[in-house]
DNA sequence: TGTCAAACCATGAAATACCACAGAATTTTA
DNA sequence: TAAAATTCTGTGGTATTTCATGGTTTGACA
C-alpha cells in the first residue's frame, strides 16, 4: 500500500536529520527513488510531501498542457522550482533544508500527518492548534464525504 | 528521476562559466549528450533549459503537428534555431554564450530554476520579483490544484 | 607570434556516507 | 504463559567524499 497513514512525532537534531517514519518509508517502497519530495505548503504553515513517482506524474500533466495556458502552470513551476529531493540515508532519515524548517516555525521536533497519497510536516504545537480547530469545523459543517467509484 | 527540482543560485566568472547544480546534472544522467540544451525564452526575461533527449522529444512532435498548425511551427522554427547545446566540463560547468547572458540581464551570478521535465536559468533579483508576484496571485486567485490518478 | 578558447589542476567548505549504540517491539523457546 | 533473544527503529557522533569555484596551462587559429 502506498498510503500515508497516522502521526508520528519525530525529533530533529542540531544538523537537522530527521528520520522519517518507518511506515512512511514502507509507503514510498514502490518508488525508484528512495527519498521523499518536500516543499513548503501555500495554504499552511507546514511542510507538504510526496513522493517522486507523484511528482513526475505532476510534471507529465503540465507537459501536456498548452505552452502558453499560463493558469496552472504557474503554480506548478512555483512548486517544482521550490520542491526538494531529499535521499534516505542508511537508518532511513532525511537532512531537513533550513528554509523549509523556518517556514513550518520548526525547532528540535516534529509531527509526520498522513494525508493519504501525500504527507504533511508541522511544528508539534501548531499542528495541535490546527487540529482541533478542524474538528470544532467539521462538527459544525458536516460536510459530505462522498466516496465514488 | 529525470526532473528538474528546487533552485540553485552559481556564480558566474569572469569567463562566462557557470557549475550547473549537480541535481540538474543527475537529471541529465539518462541522456547520451553530457550537457544541456539552452535557448532564450519566449515568454519571460529569462534562458530556458532542457535535456537533449527532451529536445528530441519536441522535434518529433512538432512533425505531427506543423502540417496543420503554422503558428507552431514558426515557434519551433525559431526555437530550434535558437538553441545552443552545451557540453559540460569535467567539473560540470558550461560556459554561457555571451547574448543568451545579455537577454537574462545576467551579470555575475545567476539561479537554476527547476521546472519538472526542463529548467530555467534567471538573474537572481529578477526572479524574486517574478516569483513574489506568482505567489501574490496564486493567494489572490487560489486555483484548484487537483491531481488525478 | 599573439590572442582566445578550452582543457587541466588545486583547494576549502559543505554535504553525505559510514559507524556505533540504545530502546522498543516482536518472535522464539522453555 | 513467561522469559529470553533477536530484529528493527530511532538517535548520536565521526570521517570521507563531493561540489563549487578559483587559477593555470595547453592547444588552435589568425
Amino acid at each position: 500500500m502506498s498510503l500515508f497513514l497516522s502521526s508520528f512525532t519525530a525529533k530533529v537534531d542540531p544538523k537537522g536529520r530527521l528520520s522519517v517514519p518507518s511506515t512512511f518509508r514502507a509507503a514510498t517502497g514502490g518508488d525508484a527513488f528512495a527519498g521523499v519530495v518536500l516543499f513548503r505548503s501555500f495554504t499552511g504553515k507546514c511542510i507538504e510531501g510526496m513522493t517522486m513517482s507523484r511528482m513526475e506524474r505532476m510534471a507529465d500533466a503540465t507537459d501536456q498542457m498548452n505552452v502558453f495556458d499560463s493558469k496552472l502552470d504557474e503554480l506548478t513551476a512555483m512548486l517544482f522550482a521550490d520542491a526538494r529531493q531529499l535521499a534516505f540515508d542508511v537508518t532511513g532519515r532525511i537532512v531537513m533544508p533550513s528554509d523549509l524548517l523556518e517556514h513550518a516555525g520548526i525547532k528540535d521536533s516534529v509531527v509526520f500527518v498522513g494525508r493519504g497519497r501525500g504527507f504533511q510536516i508541522w511544528e508539534p504545537s501548531a499542528f495541535q492548534k490546527i487540529q482541533s480547530e478542524s474538528l470544532a469545523k467539521l462538527q459544525r459543517d458536516k460536510p459530505a464525504l462522498t466516496l465514488r467509484q
